[in-house]
RNA sequence: CGGGGCGUAGCGCAGCCUGGUUAGCGCGCCAGAUUUGGGAUCUGGAGGUCGGUGGUUCGAAUCCACUCGCCCCGACCA
């Protein structure tokens, strides 16, 4: 292309409301246009990066078997309330009346289509297994988008389903997703790591996260740089150390500890306790019901472990008025001794401590010299705790650091929930209907975009991959108006042309500056300047973007030169 | 949803508090000239219903009310 024909509108200036370094870059380099809150444009620079990632992540999936399907993004209702997540998505998802009043909703993931088709289709377990695939677009009404592409209510996703007769498949196809994944990713020349996931509204058993370390992200990686264990915090588990207990009183004591409303208050408080010796009470509104969630007073909750424990759709920290009417007592105060009213889950680090300290359900009032088996019903222990940084990998002897992280893939066994809601069933060996046993994989290909700008910039701008760069190679003459240049530079143009390297060639009549700098914003990994002098003894100058490296060359050795920098460029490095 | 901020030319901003001629500045854009190895210079231009609606006032970008949109911080996910 040329760039004077070429839409390539570049930004001196960063807009106000870009505060992420992708969301500028992009901005700045003429990829992407807001059009609302989470609502992009892709311009052409953009969209050849995308029709790339597209094409190494169809390559891939082809690969292992992948059938490529288009579904639609417009969905009736039925389906959705079939599986039972019409309700469950909330107000994520977008909906819709069509002009005789039926519901519609736009697709925000498409494991309820998918399974229609093959409930409608599949019959014997001989047709096992499938791998179906699409790339397309999900709608979902974000609460809050943000960063740019990073988090928006429009995107494109790769999004594949397993079918399998039985378990044993699953792991099979789970396994090959994972393989393609590690090998898109690398591909596209990024650096990740797998972690456990929370499988969230997806449902099903075992889940792994593709993550790319990054500030911009909004996950946090609990990792062991010992063992490598590597884990969202929303799964993390950790070891921390026990706490030893003195022998406790034959019965709480309550004490008075007026304007005392925090652990931390507490623990400076004459006859308080360290904040490890505290019972921390929260009080959560999950599905309906009040609820009561038990930490140790130094520990924090975590949501998606709430969620993992209690099997919620809804959830939401109750207000004060709620947990006065219930408990009695204003949060600063509350406890669960003898309470029996209400659900009461405990995280797992309070099982068998004892002479524990905690609100009394009366305001200004503690209890001291709990015992948690003795004294509070507990409904359910199970794993609450945030995990964080320096404590003990729950593996080995190592210490774990977290990190935030950007989600880019999520590979899901979910095992046979759709397939049972649904009844998409087939006939096993011995003529049995059985449920299909299905997995679910998704990768965002816009976030592959974004993060890969988020791995690879500097002050000059994006510095692309060259497998996911929008072209190949820009030429750049010094000056658009000196014949023996433009000569050179269209020659060689047409040249590369021939060779099918993808060349943008700048024959904008700009300083040399304006285009250099251009040129190093918009990230195309290869630049070749031609000059007066150089090119009197027949040679140009190759610049490569990422290490800012230049070689003069002889302009006739260009095409091969360039072929082997480009092939090498693309040979995939293990990311992880 | 809760909290904070912002909407004035394509981009970045000033003006608003304390209402008053034709609404400014930088960059970009158009024309011409001189320039051409890291965002040139000069000259001359084009471009704005000041987010919207209603109100107060002789007079509103400016004051008031409502409303729409966007960004950021906390609970959701590729």
């Amino acid at each position: 292309m040329r760039w004077s024909q070429y839409f390539i509108p570049t930004l001196r200036e960063n807009p106000a409301d870009a505060e992420v370094v992708s969301h500028q870059l992009l901005l700045r380099a003429g990829y992407i246009r807001q059009l609302g809150a989470g609502i992009y444009s892709f311009l052409p620079l953009a969209y050849r990066s995308m029709r790339k990632i597209e094409n190494i992540i169809r390559e891939e999936m082809d690969a292992i078997g992948g059938q490529e399907f288009y579904l639609p993004a417009l969905n009736p209702a039925e389906v959705w309330q079939e599986s039972g997540r019409w309700d469950v998505m909330g107000d994520n998802m977008f909906r819709l009346k069509d002009r005789k009043g039926a519901d519609l909703c736009l697709g925000m993931t498409h494991e309820e289509v998918f399974t229609t088709i093959a409930r409608g289709e599949l019959r014997s377990y001989k047709q096992l297994p499938q791998i179906w695939y699409q790339i397309q677009l999900k709608f979902r009404d974000e609460p809050r988008p943000k960063s740019g592409l990073l988090r928006v209510r429009q995107f494109t996703m790769k999004d594949s389903y397993s079918f399998d007769k039985d378990f044993e498949g699953l792991d099979i196809a789970f396994e090959k997703h994972r393989e393609a994944y590690m090998k898109i990713y690398d591909r596209c020349g990024l650096q990740y790591v797998i972690v456990e996931a929370h499988s969230g509204s997806m449902g099903g058993s075992k889940s792994n996260e593709f993550m790319v370390y990054t500030n911009a992200g909004e996950d946090n990686v609990a990792s062991c740089p010992k063992c490598g264990y590597a884990a969202n915090t929303e799964k993390a588990a950790s070891r921390i150390p026990t706490v030893v207990d003195d022998q406790d009183p034959a019965q709480p004591e309550k004490f008075a500890t007026p304007g005392v409303r925090t652990i931390e208050a507490l623990t400076t408080f004459a006859g308080g306790a360290a904040a490890d010796r505290q019972i921390k009470t929260l009080v959560y509104i999950v599905d309906e019901k009040l609820t009561l969630f038990l930490l140790r007073g130094d520990h924090q909750l975590n949501e998606a472990k709430l969620v993992s424990a209690t099997g919620a759709t809804h959830h939401r920290p109750a207000h004060a008025e709620e947990i006065f009417a219930a408990l009695g007592a204003h949060p600063g105060s509350l406890g669960a001794v003898g309470v029996t009213r209400f659900d009461i889950y405990a995280d797992e680090a309070l099982e068998g401590r004892r002479n524990m300290t905690t609100g009394a359900n009366e305001d200004d009032f503690h209890l001291r010299g709990v015992n948690i088996d003795r004294d509070i019903k507990v409904t359910k222990w199970a794993d609450l705790r945030n995990v964080e940084s320096g404590e003990g990998c729950p593996i080995c002897d190592g210490t774990l650091r977290v990190a935030k992280a950007l989600e880019i893939g999520h590979i899901f066994k979910l095992g046979t929930k759709y397939s049972v809601s649904m009844g998409a069933n087939v006939l096993n060996e011995n003529g049995e209907q059985v449920p299909i046993v299905m997995g679910s994989y998704g990768i965002g290909a816009d976030r592959i975009l974004a993060s890969a700008v988020e791995l690879y910039n500097d002050q000059a701008g994006i510095s692309f991959p060259g497998s996911i760069a929008p072209f190949h190679v820009i030429i750049t003459p010094i000056n658009a108006k000196d014949e023996k240049l433009r000569a050179a530079a269209e020659e060689l143009y047409s040249t590369l042309i021939k060779r099918s390297i993808e060349v943008l060639y700048d024959d904008r009549d700009e300083r040399p500056g304006v285009k250099f700098n251009d040129a190093d914003l918009i990230g195309v990994p290869f630049r070749i300047t031609i000059g007066q002098k150089k090119l009197a003894d027949g040679k140009v100058e190759i610049v490569t973007r990422s290490t800012r490296q230049s070689e003069d060359v002889n302009i006739a050795d260009v095409p091969h030169i360039l072929a082997e920098k480009l092939s090498q460029a693309e040979a995939p490095k293990r990311g992880s």
